[in-house]
DNA sequence: CTGTTAGCGCCTTCAC
DNA sequence: GTGAAGGCGCTAACAG
């Protein structure tokens, strides 16, 4: 199936040899034979395999990173651990790689993975632009799993929790403390399934319900660190004039952290004036000092359950049909919210 | 250098098919020959070569992961994405796994990076009792690089900061601000070299001021959340009687937002009451209500410095000589601190 | 119960 | 400028 060194050089009438020699970008090759040999490598996708590749050089290109710990209760490091427990309980290795929210960089890493012939990968994909990276990827028929988000349509299992129903949660949840001037905050260009849904099931149940304003708060900027974007949202709304809005549903915990942060500063009492709701539960809201109500998912679950559906594809066990699991999040209950002051007057 | 089926098969004087029957476990062998072959496995320390493996069966067992982004802004999260960073632009690709604060674990993670033919590996060691692992690892003639801990003595590069002048900061800037009766609060069964330097600064530069009291706070019980270990170590300690320090040192921030949040639980004021100082400046920190003053590390950094090293050895450009690598921590004031009430007496 | 043999895909020496 | 051939270490089909 996947192309190899031989079937490049036989597409380009030549000797595996010059191949090699076009593809390696070592040794003397005539023009006209190197455009040949490229052409051919590109038409057929060929990648080298670095086991075979490994095998004959003594060297892997691989490097072993082993932490005493790792970073718990974050959402994405609670799915990787549940990926790796699954996994390393049938003698599977696990490759990590982050896309940092580049799309270029989420194709990169793909390829990679396909030198690396990978049996299978687990993929919270970023946004559905990407999804070619995915289709390039399925042409070498090995399995994906999507976990958290994916690719509307795509042949592939996936394992998410169910956001709209999340969203659903917070809004009947403020609606029923009184809360009519809600706002949102969600990160800017996150363009996913997680947070599509998650919008729509929480704007959609409070329109029905007749709130009287649903206002978006963001601030345009990159994603490195989420906190500081909750933190910058709110200053700058807040510096654009009076709010109106008594209660905050925040896209993740961390921006509710720094929404906290900043609503604190310019002297707001949470949750007397304003109710603010996270979602993940992150280990940190049950110490933050209000404790923040959000929305906890189950993560660890989430990632064993994907390693398992992979694993079992992996071995040819897989249902004819993909699947579709999806988990229920649930509302966690703390501090950071109460009756609105506007239902109080 | 590593030991191959077939000099197992020889030294067992059996052929590398019946070597492997014994090895693999398939197939049947009489027991005279299958404990030969055990023992000259053994004997060599015979691992299997996985891409020989993976080149033959076509399946190599690793799983690749791909999340939009990383759980940045923690210690070893940070730390990682430094490691990624420099490993990438060389074409390097990276296995990572946790020991779970478990030695047999960090062992068989170790031996899975012997299989997988690794280049070398990065190591922040849990416990200096885990130092067997790494002389068996070495053997194999793979680059170790130690990133954060490190184990005493041991051939081998490491970045690490200086955590012995980290613990006299803190002591000195408590001090400064008139703390006599200070607390210090380290993680239960953390015996590394970080948390050994940054307490004997600590300690010795508070004694050599002559210290009132010098309280540690902990609490006997497994690591796996640090917020929920400080919490718990404080809720424990006032249980126990009433309490004189005015200050609490806490050796991660994890821990420190649980202690804050006991103490905030218990009645006391922070910083007027009780002054709080974590350590490793993760995000969070600044956007906590009470700003936490922490001393920060160049994780990014030390990840990067720990990969080049790494590399250049991988590439035979390493020094002869091993280098020890210290990076400087800095204190980073917030609002966790104020003046000893007892000073202000 | 044990051994012989061939080949996975790549890189590398050597010969033309 | 190009090609033929061999082997990295393991596994699996086939013999005995």
């Amino acid at each position: 199936m996947k192309a190899r060194l031989i079937d490049v050089a036989k597409l380009a009438n030549v000797s595996r040899t010059t191949a090699f020699r076009v593809l390696s970008g070592e040794g003397n090759v005539k023009e006209d034979t190197y455009q040949r040999v490229m052409k051919a490598a590109e038409q057929l996708n060929y990648r080298p395999n670095r086991y075979a590749r490994a095998l004959r050089t003594k060297s892997s290109k691989v490097i072993g990173v082993v932490f005493s710990n790792l970073f718990s209760g974050h959402f994405y490091a609670d799915i990787f651990k549940g990926i790796e427990d699954a996994a390393y309980a049938e003698g599977y290795t696990l490759i990590l790689g982050s896309a940092d929210e580049n799309l270029v960089k989420e194709q990169k890493l793909l390829n990679s993975l396909v030198e690396h012939q990978v049996d299978g990968v687990i993929v919270a994909p970023m946004d559905k632009k990407g999804r070619k990276s995915f289709e390039t990827f399925k042409k070498e028929n090995t399995p994906i799993v999507f976990v958290d988000k994916y690719i509307e349509g795509f042949p592939a299992d996936r394992v998410v929790t169910d956001n709209w129903l999340g969203g659903k949660l917070v809004a009947e949840y403020l609606w029923s403390l009184g809360h009519k001037d809600i706002a949102f905050c969600k990160g800017v260009g996150w363009n996913n399934t997680s947070t599509y849904f998650r919008e729509q099931g929480f704007v959609s149940c409070l329109k029905k319900q007749g709130v009287n304003s649903l206002e978006g708060i963001t601030f345009p900027r990159s994603l490195d660190n989420a906190m500081e974007y909750g933190y910058q949202a709110v200053k700058k709304r807040l510096e654009q004039g009076s709010v109106s809005f008594t209660a905050i549903f925040c896209f993740t915990d961390n921006i509710a952290a720094g929404c906290v942060y900043a609503l604190l500063k310019a002297g707001f009492r949470i949750p007397e004036d304003i109710s603010v709701v996270g979602y993940n539960d992150d280990d940190f809201c049950k110490y933050h000092p209000i404790g923040l109500t959000t929305v906890a998912q189950p993560k660890y679950e989430m990632g064993k359950k994907a390693a398992e559906l992979l694993l079992a594809r992996c071995q040819g066990k897989g249902d004819a049909k993909y699947r579709e699991i999806t988990l229920r999040p649930k509302l966690v209950l703390r501090e950071s919210c109460s009756v609105s002051p506007s239902a109080k007057m």
